[in-house]
DNA sequence: TATTATAGTTAGTCTTTGCTAACTTGTCAA
DNA sequence: TTGACAAGTTAGCAAAGACTAACTATAATA
């Protein structure tokens, strides 16, 4: 598989990390993954290269437009997903699990069919 | 990720390929994967040590008791993702792709909810 | 200032799973 | 019986993405 899933996991944890203006450094994300500091130091530059991340003075990993889009595009699956399979009765736990799972790999086509169908849902 | 999926893939295409009492060589299933003969050499013989299939005197490929349950589980997965995503309103090949790449993820607890959540749906 | 802890990097390993090149085996037809 | 083609294997490469060991650099504290 042209496995894009790691790259959009390191995003998508910058993301949450950062999400209530908090700086987000390397040992964070390693943290928070539960990957070694060489993984994560190795997972973010290829970010960077890509243009998605930038590396501030202090240390402090900052998503760029780009990066912040694509990193809200994976973030917004995993909720929505999550809220889906709790609507059919799985736990939060297996939900979220599954949706961190799936959100890399489901179309924009098939993941919008979903969100229309929520948004119905979520109506009446 | 603990890639499974590649060993799913394998199973579910001799499952597919099997279906109607064909007999099926390594030959086919890499015309049908579009994989080299090598890389099935190698991805049928790591199902051979795990027991899910064996290759019989012919050369022919035959799923064990265990295979063919395992590769049943996966192809349920796909049949049903698929019809799901066709009932939101996806296309046919979309929906079909989508499943295919999603059904190596989803948990055994979510996919029994939506089984159960189209069992209702085909119902009313 | 010197010590020490924390953050980060470098170098190199491992596993998975695809690939090509080149060989072997087995079958069928002339 | 031989020649040729199709099926399958062996050996080795490549890329992705995790790891450890060991280093450097930074920052806080005694």
């Amino acid at each position: 598989m042209a496995t894009k899933e790691s790259g959009e996991m390191y995003l998508e944890t910058i993301y949450i990390l950062s999400k209530n203006g908090n700086k987000v450094r390397k040992i964070d994300v390693s943290k928070y993954m539960g990957f070694a500091k060489p993984s994560v130091t190795r997972g973010i530059s290829l970010l960077e290269e890509k243009k998605l991340v930038k590396i501030d003075d202090s240390g402090n990993i900052v998503l760029t437009k780009k990066g912040e889009k694509e990193a809200w595009r994976i973030y917004e699956r995993h909720t929505v997903l999550t809220k889906m399979f709790e609507n059919l009765g799985v736990d939060s736990k297996t939900a979220a699990e599954d949706a961190c799972r799936i959100e890399h790999y489901i179309s924009d086509r098939t993941f919008d069919a979903i969100k229309a169908h929520m948004k119905e849902y979520e109506k009446g």
